[in-house]
RNA sequence: GCCCCCAUCGUCUAGCCAGGUCCAGGACACCGGCCUUUCACGCCGGCGGCAGGGGUUCAAAUCCCCUUGGGGGCGCCA
């Protein structure tokens, strides 16, 4: 079989958002899964929006995911002559002609078609002109209205279009550059592209780009348009509900392995299973498994996703994963083993790195501060003695779960007090919180120095307030 | 307005291509319960769907048509 070389092609005027993030996971899965090539490459041929930020965010974006290229990335503004090679091309064999038309002329025709209710096309004022290259003239592909023009998509089979449909449409703009349709086709003819996995917004462009190709008596590539990515309401993607950059669900702690699990189950699936490892998608992940219908982006699911690689990661990566958002710590004087330790008795419980690094600051700092509620409702007199006790304990003997969790309830028995209230005053005095991992998890990480260091703080908080 | 694409629980999906094994399976969310010193995890159970209507067929979620609904395109934006 042939080599796969697949692109993804953004154009640098926003960050890289989920939508745009699917469509390069999907088509970095084809190249990896067919041991093929990705391409990428920046269109940023609009010079109005493009913005240098953007590509930095993209490319930071692509790389935290883990989404790599093989070749790239181009930029479109530094291809210019290619374009205008191939431009000149068309216009000598008649493909092509120059249009004097100015935008404004253009834009009321467009609105009187419009309010006709016509479909609004160029009307061809230029088309028998006979105009050379000029100021303020721009490149028109000479299209025929006749028959269809028609491709095959990889997922939905034939696709075709009256080519009356079809309009003499801009290639090159006055200014020289080409539009969007012309850079695409000759970007993926030049560099060998064999297969253009995009969004579906795509396929009522993709007859003027085959109208392209065969004007440049050049074979199309297999097309594959997957379906949109739509926000939680069922509209477009925008900045309320998942267009938000890549970046932001990194800082808001989540794992890349969730997004790109996440990514993927968004239109496709194999079978009942709903986790996958990158090595997973890689091999088992078919273009044509892909669905046809549009799917909403769940930020719930994602979420639980996020939860399940959280739980389901070792403490080691999540200790790497973790530190942006441990930076407000002193993690030096800590112990490698002592941090995995920590992350291991929060791990169930974290959906986001966010929420992880707040669960377990207990374990960072020399001095909890008490939740006040909790410290009103269980720091009490009476759980004076106990703590007395379990510290004494504590200094005596060795840690063992299934005794100290005895002692503990005949120490409730003996003083006839609720275990859950000597248990939360314990935890209130290890964490400051009354929600925390289990107590003897805590109390084996932290060791029993620190232990016995925060009952004495607790009591001496008790005496001093009674 | 015209053209194109799509249609299974609230959401993501399995099943559809090669009709019967589907009074439709899984996941998220939600609601119960178990576990339990808190919160999670885990486990058990519940809620909930083939958009509607016509065909074809012994038999349709699966094939065909129409309607409706959703999305997209119609730029010297990409």
């Amino acid at each position: 079989m042939a080599e796969v070389i697949t692109r993804f092609p953004p154009s640098p005027t926003g960050h890289l958002h989920l939508g745009g993030a699917r469509t390069a996971l999907f088509n970095w899965l084809y190249a990896r899964h067919h041991g093929g090539r990705l391409v990428l490459r920046f269109e940023d041929t609009d010079r109005e929006r493009s913005k240098k930020e953007y590509v930095e965010s993209i490319l930071e974006a692509l790389k935290w995911l883990g989404l790599d290229w093989d070749e790239g990335p181009y930029f479109q503004t530094e291809r210019l002559e290619l374009y205008q090679k191939y431009a000149r091309k068309l216009f000598e064999e008649g493909k092509a002609y120059y249009c004097e038309c100015t935008k404004e002329e253009l834009e009321t025709k467009r609105k009187q078609m419009l309010e006709k209710g016509l479909k609004p096309r160029y009307d061809g004022t230029c088309r028998e002109k006979g105009l050379g290259p000029g100021e303020g003239r721009a490149l028109r592909l000479r299209v025929e209205a006749v028959g269809e023009v028609v491709f095959e998509d990889l997922l939905r089979g034939k696709i075709s279009f009256p080519a009356e449909e079809i309009d003499d449409f801009i290639i090159m703009r006055s200014d020289g550059t080409p539009t969007y349709h012309f850079a695409v086709v000759i970007d993926d003819f030049t560099m060998g592209v064999t297969h253009v996995i995009r969004g579906d917004d795509h396929i009522s462009n993709t007859p003027k780009q085959i109208l392209i190709y065969q004007a440049l008596g050049i074979e199309p590539p297999r097309f594959a348009h997957i379906p949109m990515v739509l926000g939680r309401d069922g509209a477009r993607l925008s900045k309320r509900h998942g267009a938000r950059s890549i970046l932001e669900y990194r800082d808001e702690g989540y794992l890349p392995e969730a997004l790109v699990n996440y990514l993927a189950k968004l239109g496709w699936g194999y079978g009942d299973q709903e986790y996958f490892t990158v090595e997973e998608l890689i091999k088992l992940f078919d273009i044509k498994d892909v669905n046809l219908s549009p799917a909403r982006f769940d930020p719930d699911k994602l979420l639980a996703v996020n939860a399940y690689w959280i739980r389901n990661s070792d403490a080691s990566y999540l200790l790497s994963q973790l530190k942006p958002f441990l930076k407000e710590y002193e993690l030096d004087k800590f112990s490698e083993d002592y941090l995995k330790a920590a992350i291991e008795t929060v791990k169930t419980r974290a959906k986001t790195l966010v929420e992880m690094a707040k669960m377990m600051d207990f374990y960072l700092v020399e001095e909890v501060e008490y939740d006040e509620k909790g410290e009103k409702k269980f720091f009490v007199k009476e759980v004076l003695p106990a703590l007395e006790k379990i510290k004494a304990y504590l200094e005596e003997k060795e840690l063992e779960e299934k005794e100290f969790e005895a002692f503990l309830r005949g120490l409730a028995e003996e003083m006839g007090l609720k275990l859950k209230l000597i248990a939360q005053a314990m935890r209130l005095a290890l964490t400051g919180k009354t929600v925390s991992p289990g107590l003897f998890e805590i109390i084996k990480v932290l060791g029993k120095e620190r232990v016995i260091k925060r009952i004495q703080k607790a009591i001496n908080f008790i005496k001093a307030r009674n």
